[in-house]
DNA sequence: GTAAACATGTAACCGGTTACATGATTAC
DNA sequence: GTAATCATGTAACCGGTTACATGTTTAC
């Protein structure tokens, strides 16, 4: 469950379910999102089976935070989860899913029209990636921040190539000869 | 939910529930996917909400099939989705997430390997897309066809940018400074 | 005072997968 | 005979979301 395991690689730096939370909701968001509602207990499952180890530790500002940490064990699990390679697994992505049957949004018009909006939509998210990216100082990197970095870099990527298609969507149906359908067989001359 | 209008646009010319299941199993499989035991009820659930008709054909080899065609008012649902522009969602891509914790894979050889199987299952994947998408006549096409057609492309598009990703990663990897942790605080010149 | 951020949880629901059950027809 | 393909479904489970419940501290 990739869930479990991401908990495991963040807990590597104890942490709080809340502080998980932020970074789901932050950085990792691109790719794997979760709620509190799910970490929560998802957290607790881990420390039975002794993926991670937790201990209770005031906070200053708000109730006392459960502070969890990886276990060797967990880690170990973790580094196997790893080395089986790439985890492929259907993906969903809606928008793909609605291009597919986009000819039933009405005509070229709207087609267009539908398209155009994913384009700005996408040009502020490669936008705001491109911006993150731009202050990253590679060189100065740890190990785990450079994994980090390289996944925002996928991302991005991803988010281009999106916008790159949907340029060249918008000219393959500017150039798709307009089905003006003639009410008789031919416009005669 | 997209189940069901992207079943109500591949009703719009006849289909069984087994019919639709392969569509998903093929061409659709790309970015969206369905059993057949959720096709089946969501079926019945679009038939009883008018979306859908249905009708009993004998089949000439196996029992007989249920066909079902969009209705009118399903149509309207669909363009009206449509028309609501890009279902933006959230996304999940395990591999991505897997990037994100790669430094816990033990070390830059690890994470090389990790990059270099998925560059070889991705760089399959492209080419049997490219032989797919090189064999269309995009002017032949029909309406639906050519939608079809234009999420291939953005499929495509999308492959291609994360095999330019592991390049760039690899290269990246490679040109890190190893960490060869020295055991002197610096290797004596 | 009150809103925002900090902090942890539970309950109900839902979309989707896996496994199971049934049976006809065709090709070997 | 038997395996593969055609064909339709049900049941149990599970990962994840939404809504709910509770309480503290800080900044305005």
């Amino acid at each position: 469950m990739v869930l479990e395991y991401l908990l495991v690689a963040l807990c590597r730096t104890p942490s709080s379910g809340y502080d998980l939370g932020a970074v789901f909701k932050a950085a990792l968001r691109l790719f794997w999102s979760a709620e509190l509602s799910q970490v929560y207990p998802t957290l607790k499952r881990l420390e039975r089976r002794r993926w991670l180890k937790a201990r209770t530790v005031p906070s200053d500002r708000g109730p006392a935070r459960r502070v969890y940490e990886s276990t060797e064990r967990g880690r170990e699990a973790l580094s196997a989860w790893l080395a089986q390679g790439p985890a492929f697994r259907e993906e969903r992505y809606a928008v793909a899913a609605q291009v597919f049957v986009l000819d039933a949004a009405g005509g070229p018009e709207a087609s267009a029209a539908f398209i155009a909006r994913l384009r700005d939509s996408l040009t502020d998210r490669a936008a705001a990636l491109a911006a993150v990216d731009d202050q990253i100082k590679v060189a100065d990197l740890t190990d785990a921040e450079f994994h980090q970095y390289l996944s925002l870099r996928l991302g991005r990527r991803v988010v281009e190539a999106r916008l790159a298609w949907c340029r060249e969507a918008l000219e393959a149906l500017a150039a798709r000869p307009s089905k003006a359908k003639p009410k008789r067989p031919t416009g005669r001359r």
